[in-house]
RNA sequence: GGGGCUGUAGCUUAGCAUGGUUGGAGCACCCGGCUGAUAACCGGGAGGUCACCGGUUCGAAUCCGGUCAGCCCCA
């Protein structure tokens, strides 16, 4: 049986792309999966993305983790459970969509154009880049099943959250609301928190100090504000009573401002009457600066407010009640009936104003313009701060009071924090962190959108107050008496009414659709169809993984509904990635333009090096794109692992060896590597566990790094010259290169796969294999220890040759190692490197080294004085004569005269003739003399090399024989004629003719500045 | 304004939890060497105020406090 070869020239890339193939042809992924089928159940679940976009590489990395753990746990004899792609479809990014496809600009034009068409034009939408996302997954190698992916459009899917939002309306968690939302007034919706946050931005607003009269002495109380807009609305101050007020005279007016802020709201000119709790102030009445509309008679006094702080402003806070949620519940403590002037488009629409009519944010001006008139503005500046658009059409969003439906995720706050601490969160500091804190202090979630695409929120309501939530298909027919809608989405099922069992009235869905990030929360059991094909989804899952944007998207959403629904934490282990930047270390942006496709990326540089790339360092720090990076890792890991098989096979086929299990020898550098290949196996299990695939990677290659640049280095000759322990050699590079594959195939599984396939022809595939296990008793850390040392040791010799002028194809006489761990056969493998005739472990006493005596002159020659000169004669004498060693203990007297031990220093240096170099507690002798015949051998040595690099460049075969003829000056034919038979030998001469001439033959070299002709027949 | 993460050589990074010889690699650069698997490798050189300031300590890249910068999240 022969090993395949790798042929010349063929690249990494292009295993992918054969492996690929195979794996479809042979379905070699559903082999896999039927052969674990009984395994213990590992179960996943696939976050879905949206296949309106096509996939970048953050999409590669996420996948690339995913697939990682999956083939991971696979090898590891777990049976993967829900291995299933997931598609999400609904939400306002689709609408957008399809409204710059039909041009349209609000929603009565959509209205105008059909609910039904725009619906169908999202739908097909949603799939747009379905074809892409499917071929990046195969070309990445993510093996998922496509074909039972969950899609939340689906009837079934959709059915499955009418089923949970019956559940939650019935235990009240799931409610309407009048109450005060993030509001975008084009689309003409409210949205979440989380859509909330893609949309703030940095930016300037007018903000204003105003003046508000106080009835009863005619002070002024000074707020301020950025939204001047909301002035008209004003109904309260609020002011916080635990802190620090002060009268303040400016001009000929008295302002109330909290104290620590005069100065800043003021700056000069002021003069501080008095200061008192802030508790003083409330109750009082005060006149508003704008007073157009009409207000209860309960309005406009100053109350406390929890909110109030004093890190900007004024301490005083201006309360509009229908514009802010602190505003709207301060209202609503004091009983206040809401007063609000603004239209849904965000217009004024009270007559009693002068800007009615006028967009609010444009009315700032002239609202600003108007207090100065009637000297009410204290000043106005231009205010920097975040302020929240709508993610997706750009309009500023307003808070507007308005009807919407929210489950009531405030009320399981402690079941949240309960829940998360059965999580493993990769990196761990989000558990207590990021994700922590924000689920401790968990809003409610406001879930209807008044929009066309989404899952539509199954309540029914009646004039007459009655509301019904339904729960499935079969109950919506029985419940109406009407036929099953074309599909559950808008118009259809807003055709459906019933009648109401209180008054016989006409019930109504409530035309809200609902927030898309409970399709995808709704994963763990909609995605099976639960409650409706009766199975309980197995909950916790076992695993998942995405971006760090998730802590508060599918992360959240996937907790939150799991413990309202199910009372259970929805998965176990979480695995969070960072993102990739691009080559600058910049975020990659739409904006921008510098993200990078998937597809790119594969085309670029194939899927092995890619995955192998997203672990260079760990996932979850933010990490550029760098070609060159992406390259060394498939040069470093892939390249090396590849060039150790075409070794093994090209050497293995010559000697026609066959694989029979792991042979027992006694060579050190096979037990070496087998103990390394088994400590590193440990070490990878460990990591793969703790889901750290980046230090697996690393240490996988470490040991593929230490099998091509030590193992084989050293061990080369046993595999083609015949020695003894030759099958041994085999079986331990065998063994090694086997493990390699297994420990590396679920981060590369391509590569992994084209080699162990090469090592195993019979074998379905490396994916289908155990992953290794380390054997305990291969595991020799000594020998690892002692091969350490005689490491070092060739370290130390080629250092000392090069400081001695030595190269290394000179052999030297003599090699003298001081060590305490070493023996002489320990230095076995290192021998031949180090090319010395005799090497020698040498004890303490043994050291060829000279000590010596260093005055230090600024402390010896305050002591001699003028004899110091002769103290110099008499040290340099002693250190000639070689006896300074018998008095590094006794101390030294000159004449009489006691030096002190600090004046001067015992040092040693090599004996003549020696080189020394050391590191640690190991020290290596060189013997630098060259005599003629170690001259001869070290010439043979250059005649040698050179035929080795000729027979190269010939391209001939390792065993092909050669006819030799060489023209050179004297020396080097006296090198020829003395070491004849090796160099036959070492370059497969059959004769070797060598004349002292300097006729031009052959090729020309030049060795130690001599002219050598040689010829290769 | 609050919270989290990150900051080590030109670049990519290890070390930091548990303080301790001289902060370790790889890429690139320079010099030398080795090479009949490997555009690979080996030795040496150059390149570090371990972001900055302060504290604890005999001793800090590491622990503590603060500052700055980048990224992310929240408001």
């Amino acid at each position: 049986m022969a090993f395949e070869l790798i042929p010349q020239g063929k690249k990494i890339k292009d295993f992918a792309e054969e492996i690929g193939k195979y794996w479809d042809e042979v379905d070699v992924f559903q082999k896999i999966e039927k052969m674990r089928e009984n395994g213990e159940p590992f179960i996943f679940l696939e976050g879905p993305p949206t296949a309106n976009g096509r996939p970048h590489v953050g999409h590669a990395l996420t996948r690339t983790m995913k697939d990682t753990a999956l083939r991971y746990r696979t090898m590891m004899g777990y049976s993967i459970k829900r291995r299933d792609a997931g598609w999400d479809c609904h939400g306002l990014p689709v609408e957008l969509e399809a409204e710059k496809h039909f041009g349209f600009k609000n929603k009565s034009e959509i209205e105008d154009f059909g609910v039904d068409k725009f619906n169908e034009y999202c739908k097909e939408s949603v799939f747009r880049y379905i074809d892409e996302w499917h071929t990046m997954d195969s070309r990445l190698g993510f093996w998922i099943n496509h074909e039972n992916a969950y899609i939340t459009l689906r009837d079934d899917y959709i059915q499955s959250e009418w089923w949970a939002m019956k559940k939650m309306f019935s235990s009240g968690d799931l409610y309407k609301d009048f109450r005060i939302s993030p509001y975008c007034p084009r689309c003409e919706t409210t949205l979440s928190s989380h859509e909330l946050a893609q949309g703030y931005k940095d930016v300037k607003d007018t903000s204003v100090y105003v003046k508000f009269r106080l009835v009863q002495d005619g002070r002024y109380a000074i707020a301020w504000t950025t939204t001047p807009w909301t002035l008209p609305s004003n109904m309260l101050l609020a002011v916080n009573e635990n802190e620090k007020y002060a009268d303040v005279e400016y001009g000929k007016e008295v302002y109330v401002i909290a104290s620590s802020l005069v100065s800043k709201v003021l700056k000069d000119n002021y003069t501080i009457l008095k200061t008192y709790s802030g508790k003083e102030l409330v109750g009082l009445k005060y006149e508003r600066p704008i007073d157009f509309l009409q207000l209860p008679d309960n309005a406009c006094k100053i109350v406390h407010g929890d909110h109030v702080n004093l890190m900007e402003g004024t301490g005083i806070v201006h309360t509009a009640p229908a514009f802010g949620a602190d505003d709207f519940e301060l209202g609503k403590q004091q009983g206040l009936i809401l007063v609000n002037p603004v239209d849904l488009q965000g217009k004024f629409n009270d007559k009693s104003l002068p800007w009615n009519g006028k967009f609010v944010k444009d009315a700032d001006i002239d609202i600003i313009k108007y207090l100065k008139g009637k000297n009410l503005l204290v000043r106005s500046e231009k205010y920097e701060h975040s302020y929240p658009f709508c993610y997706r059409c750009d309009t500023p969003l307003l808070y507007y009071p308005i009807d919407a439906w929210f489950v009531r995720v405030s009320a399981y706050r402690k079941e949240l924090v309960e829940n998360n601490k059965k999580v493993n969160w990769i990196p761990s500091h989000l558990k207590e962190g990021r994700f922590g804190n924000f689920i401790e202090d968990a809003k409610d979630w406001n879930l209807s959108r008044n929009r066309y695409w989404g899952t539509p929120l199954p309540v029914w309501t009646c004039s007459c107050g009655h509301q019904e939530a339904i729960g499935s298909i079969q109950e919506l027919m029985e419940r109406s008496g009407m036929p099953r809608p074309k599909e559950l989405h808008r118009p259809y099922v807003d055709q459906i009414t019933m009648k109401c069992p209180d008054c016989g009235g006409k019930m109504e869905r409530e035309p809200f659709v609902i927030d898309t990030w409970f399709d995808s929360g709704s994963s763990t059991y909609a995605a099976t169809n639960y409650p409706f094909n009766e199975n309980m989804p197995q909950l916790p899952v076992s695993f998942i993984t995405e971006a760090i944007d998730q802590t508060r998207g599918w992360f959240y959403v996937l907790h939150v509904l799991s413990t309202i629904l199910f009372k259970i934490n929805a998965y176990s282990n979480v695995f969070c990635a960072e993102f990739i930047l691009d080559s600058e270390g910049k975020k990659m942006s739409k904006s921008r333009g510098n993200g990078v496709l998937a597809m790119k990326m594969m085309d670029d540089f194939g899927p092995d090096a890619s995955r192998l790339f997203f672990f260079t360092s760990a996932p979850w720090k933010p990490k550029p794109l760098i070609e060159k990076v992406v390259k060394e890792n498939e040069t470093k890991i892939l390249g090396t692992l590849v060039n150790i098989y075409s070794f093994f096979a090209s050497n293995a086929n010559l000697d026609n060896y066959g694989y029979s299990g792991l042979k027992q020898s006694s060579n050190i550098l096979d037990r070496w590597l087998t103990s390394r290949v088994n400590t590193t196996i440990q070490e990878c299990r460990k990591y793969m566990d703790l889901y750290e695939f980046h230090e697996a990677q690393r240490i996988i290659s470490n040991l593929i790094d230490e099998i091509s640049n030590f193992y084989l280095r050293l061990s080369r000759r046993r595999f083609w010259e015949s020695s003894n322990d030759k099958s041994e050699a085999y079986s331990t590079l065998f063994y090694a290169i086997d493990n390699v594959c297994r420990l590396l195939a679920p981060i590369a599984p391509f590569t992994s796969e084209y080699i162990y396939r090469k090592l195993h022809p019979d074998q379905l595939s490396v994916h289908g294999a155990l992953y290794p296990e380390a054997d305990i008793k291969l595991i020799d850390t000594k020998i690892e220890a002692k091969i350490g040392v005689s490491r070092l040791a060739l370290e130390l010799t080629r250092r000392a040759r090069q400081n001695a002028g030595i190269k290394g194809r000179q052999p030297v006489k003599e090699l003298l190692i001081l060590s305490e761990k070493l023996t002489e056969s320990d230095l076995d493998p290192v021998r031949e490197e180090m090319n010395a005739r005799s090497i020698r472990i040498i004890s303490q006493s043994e050291k060829p080294e000279k000590v010596f005596i260093k005055i230090i002159n600024s402390k010896a020659a305050p002591i001699l004085k003028s004899r110091f000169s002769e103290f110099e004669k008499f040290i340099r004498e002693l250190n000639e004569s070689g006896e300074v060693d018998k008095m590094t203990n006794a101390g030294i007297s000159f004449e009489g005269i006691e030096i002190p031990k600090d004046a001067v220093e015992f040092k040693a240096e090599a004996a003549e003739g020696y080189v020394m170099e050391s590191e640690g507690n190991l020290t290596v002798y060189l013997n630098t003399a060259i005599d003629q015949e170690l001259e001869l051998e070290g010439l043979s040595r250059e005649i040698i090399r050179r035929v080795q690099v000729m027979r190269k460049e010939k391209n001939l075969e390792y065993d092909a024989t050669i006819n030799l003829n060489i023209h050179a000056g004297s020396r080097i034919i006296k090198a020829i004629e003395k070491f004849r038979d090796k160099i036959m030998a070492e370059t497969l001469a059959s004769t070797l003719t060598a004349f002292e001439d300097t006729k031009e033959i052959g090729r020309l070299w030049e060795i130690d500045e001599e002219k050598v002709y040689i010829e290769v027949v």
